[in-house]
DNA sequence: ATCCGTCAAGCAACCGATTTCTTGACGCGT
DNA sequence: ACGCGTCAAGAAATCGGTTGCTTGACGGAT
């Protein structure tokens, strides 16, 4: 890792910096080569103290900031981070991109943020973009899996995280969570709190996590012998509302109820509250995602969280590993989840796990 | 390391390198000269019919695509739009993060993406950077309005426009809004509905958007001849918590609350709801903000909503317009706000809506 | 004393597209 | 016929760091 003279320039002295002072500009006041103050710059341990004294004053004196654009087109890649998601919307998201800033601003790197919108199309642009751009590495929750332009990345040699999906290449790393056991975790709860007729508000069933969340619950209502009930809220708060709606209207109407994600329980509590529900007394209710108001709506909501910074921190360090060339084989890590216990799923068996 | 397959085939030999087809590359299948390649690429009309076509499938046909980095480098500047805001994970500006992102792309445009936290520091670095970086123009929210980095971005004929908050520098041009009419027109609709005793939740007297929501509160209940009644919640929501619950202990308890964001707002709900005050039956309630969940917590909650959207779309064409040489002076421009009704602030005057 | 290895520093060739400046061709007016 | 303007296309000079290769100096080994 070389040091990057970049980050220690913040004096606000001279705000009047003419601009287009050069690299041999800099040399020949420093009476040296511009390959001596390139050298200098990068942290290159070969050049002898006294030149690298010369050099920094000169550096120093002509406000001297090396011109990035042609340092990218010589090297043939940016310090920029590719982080593309579904929707920065979506807190789960933008919890992640300002984890994931966060983390490469500490390392003087920027983050490109790519909005696709849930649309294949406009995630293979991003990708083309990319890799025109060459970015440093890519940071991605897909669209879909096997779109085959994450194989061309990998192919020109920009590293790939999977985040909270996986991709088909199996060249990429990935930093996930075990949506199975979330809904499991969820449904286990509730149902230790003496439930029995639970219900589960899933989200879309074309989606990796969609799809797992559902089984999560399905195993943990079969493996204490009961019936599942599901109605689908296809990840979208007013399809949730309407589903719910409907759901309550039935008669043998659940005492619990598992929902597979931040969006849609808003669209749930706002049916219970249209229907006159108390929660947790008529009903209670556990949520995938710890969306920032969580603890704040009435009652404050139990959640099954991810934790995010965690897997930003995670998926940041994969990335740097492989383009500091620390690594060749990918790896897969799954990041274990959280009960965050409050008032809504009841006071069933104590509030005992964290 | 990696890919150091790249080693120049200059003798002539010019196999096909599979890896980096050039603008000369392209040039040589279609037997003109790289420039002219340039030219097609670029929409240059004065290219013959014949050459254009020749130029284009030779492209096709090689699948060539520009190095940016190249172009980058002799352009002396990118196709990257400088996006700078306070706190991405606040809907405020991931809603405004979003929609600059979709109108960038569609203008064929990135858009890097920073977080300052609030921190001056954090803000300068990320100037400086996009000043580096040669970004195409700058749309930021800052800390500090007199930041002199802004000045100097501004020098190195960067256009910026400031969003929510104004900057110093008069050559910055400017999308806000009034925000002393946002926090007027709150506690005017609650004065409409017949509350005389109105509190405002504050945010941090320290930053312009503060200053303004409290005295457009301030003027409206001098007006109406009434006493301010005001208690600090700091733009957060824990604060505004713990303030709302002080407030509520008092002994003429507000029968009305105008709450300065969408974070205190969160903290001030969980307040009334541990207080076992009805809302809007107890108290009435507007917010300032309309995130996500306003709709959806009971009740659905009043706001004066930011056109977030249009508000985007305007700082992306005062950019461009600027970008493409269109304008010079700068602009300023306010944008109207909207009440949301819904029931959080009682059923005063006029008709309530979801 | 000669040679070789080592190390520091410089030279110059890149990276690949853009763009200015030329050149050459053609047409038209005098 | 000559000359000038117009237009299309190419040659070549950038843009500004980086880095492989080379040179020169110095010290130790032979």
């Amino acid at each position: 890792m070389l040091a990057d003279v970049s980050e220690t320039i913040s004096r606000d002295g001279g705000s009047k910096v003419p601009r287009g002072i050069t690299i041999s500009r800099v040399a020949s006041e420093a009476r040296v080569s511009p390959a001596t103050v390139s050298r200098v710059l990068n942290g290159d341990p070969r050049v002898g103290e006294e030149y690298r004294i010369r050099v920094m004053s000169a550096v120093e004196m002509l406000g001297y900031r090396p011109n990035r654009l042609a340092r990218n087109l010589r090297r043939q890649r940016t310090a920029t981070i590719g982080v593309l998601v579904s929707d920065i919307k979506n807190p789960h998201f933008s919890e992640a991109v300002h984890a994931l800033e966060r983390l490469a601003f500490g390392r003087g790197h920027q983050v490109l943020v790519c909005n696709t919108d849930e649309t294949p199309e406009k995630e293979r642009a991003y990708l083309e973009t990319m890799i025109d751009e060459r970015v440093l590495g890519v940071v991605l929750s897909t669209s879909n899996p096997g779109e085959p332009t994450i194989t061309t990345l990998i192919d020109s040699g920009i590293p790939v995280v999977a985040f909270d999906r996986e991709v088909a290449d199996p060249r990429a790393d990935a930093v996930i969570v075990d949506n199975i056991r979330a809904s499991r975790m969820a449904t286990e709860r509730l149902l230790a709190a003496g439930h029995t007729d639970i219900a589960f508000v899933s989200g879309r069933t074309e989606v990796e996590t969609g799809i797992e969340r559902m089984q999560g619950y399905d195993l943990a209502m079969r493996a204490a012998g009961l019936e599942p009930r599901v109605v689908l809220g296809g990840f979208r708060a007013e399809l949730a509302h309407d589903a719910v709606t409907e759901l309550l209207r039935e008669d043998p109407r659940p005492t619990g109820l598992v929902v597979a994600n931040n969006l849609m329980t808003l669209g749930t509590l706002r049916a219970l509250h249209e229907a006159g529900v108390r929660v947790p007394d008529d009903i209670g209710i556990i949520a995938i995602d710890d969306p920032p108001w969580a603890p704040f709506v009435s009652p404050p909501l139990t959640c099954v969280a991810q934790p995010v910074d965690r897997m930003a921190a995670d998926a940041m360090e994969l990335l740097l590993d492989r383009v500091d060339g620390r690594r060749d084989q990918p790896r897969r890590i799954v990041q274990p989840l959280e009960l965050r216990v409050r008032a809504s799923c009841g006071t069933g068996t104590g509030a005992a796990k964290t």
